[in-house]
DNA sequence: AGTGTGTATGTTATAACATAACAAGTGAGA
DNA sequence: TCTCACTTGTTATGTTATAACATACACACT
């Protein structure tokens, strides 16, 4: 991977970027505040590049962005801020593409939803009520679930047409 | 990674194990010649080590067992082997693991749903109508499923008096 | 038999992703 | 000032996955 991400960001609809961004590090602020766990700059960096990106990416191109601005050059430092971004909810990790995304619904306590468009690598958060269809069917064999990951591929609506 | 299995393979609830290894390889060996695709002893071997598993294995850990038994020694053999089955429906990659399980519904033309626990690694294969609700909200941005994967971790039955 | 084609496997090397372990810096409060 | 909790720096290594090319094998056609 040289890339430097995995793809566009996007819900397949226009959307004002930049007030999206700030919106994204305002809430996490706010959020760290409240909880009293501490926004430091490499923390707070992370969460930009991945915002600005507006895509998915990973860990070792953040931590390209890191060294480049003397913020880590070490894997663990940039793990280290992507698990905490994660765990606080600013950010969701895809699994099928080892990647991070900054989360899109800032502020909504939600099991986040991926459309990952296997032409253009773009990916979409969006939600649904799985919880309560994946609930009942836990519920009938006394699984409790605590977290869910739910990555859909296929074709955005752009890569519908060429492919 | 040192175990051999990554946890068991359940349906949290009885039934007869020797019965599904050989179901899941005649299931599978009907459909190779059905799709007159080759059913090698490679393959074969591999996803009789899943299936008698009956747990999520790493690659590298059926690996082990290939290498044991002279089926191969290098990396490639298990992944070709690994995708080849995950491409024809007799087993699943758990995106979450990084491991792969044999399909506890042969034959079936679904969309699994895991649910794995946290506390003992075991992995239930279960299904829910989920291209039912994730399809209808895909659907509303123009986005084209293919694919789906839906993975549960939480405490299975067994593991929420202990915890 | 000889030859070509497609598929599968063997092998080497490396890429890509992730974490253990320990040292050092920082800031708040006793 | 000391110590405690937390964060970051650093080294080293572990784990997962694939690119690239060579070889073997089966089958069809001549």
């Amino acid at each position: 991977m040289t890339q430097s991400s995995l793809g566009t960001l996007a819900s397949f609809a226009q959307h004002d970027h930049g007030h999206c961004v700030s919106a994204a590090m305002q809430a996490a602020d706010a959020a760290c505040t409240a909880r009293g766990v501490q926004f430091t700059p490499v923390r707070r960096r992370v969460l930009e590049i991945l915002a600005e990106a507006h895509a998915a990416m990973g860990a070792y191109d953040v931590l390209a962005r890191l060294n480049a601005e003397g913020l880590g050059s070490q894997p663990p430092v940039a793990y280290r801020a992507l698990t905490f971004l994660v765990d606080q909810g600013f950010a969701h990790r895809i699994e099928r593409l080892n990647a991070f995304v900054a989360c899109a619904h800032p502020g909504a306590d939600h099991a986040p939803v991926f459309l990952i468009c296997r032409a253009c690598g773009t990916v979409a958060e969006t939600q649904a009520d799985l919880g309560g269809t994946l609930g009942v069917r836990a519920a009938q064999s006394g699984f409790r679930i605590e977290q869910t990951v739910v990555e859909a591929q296929g074709l955005c609506p752009d890569c519908q047409g060429i492919s």
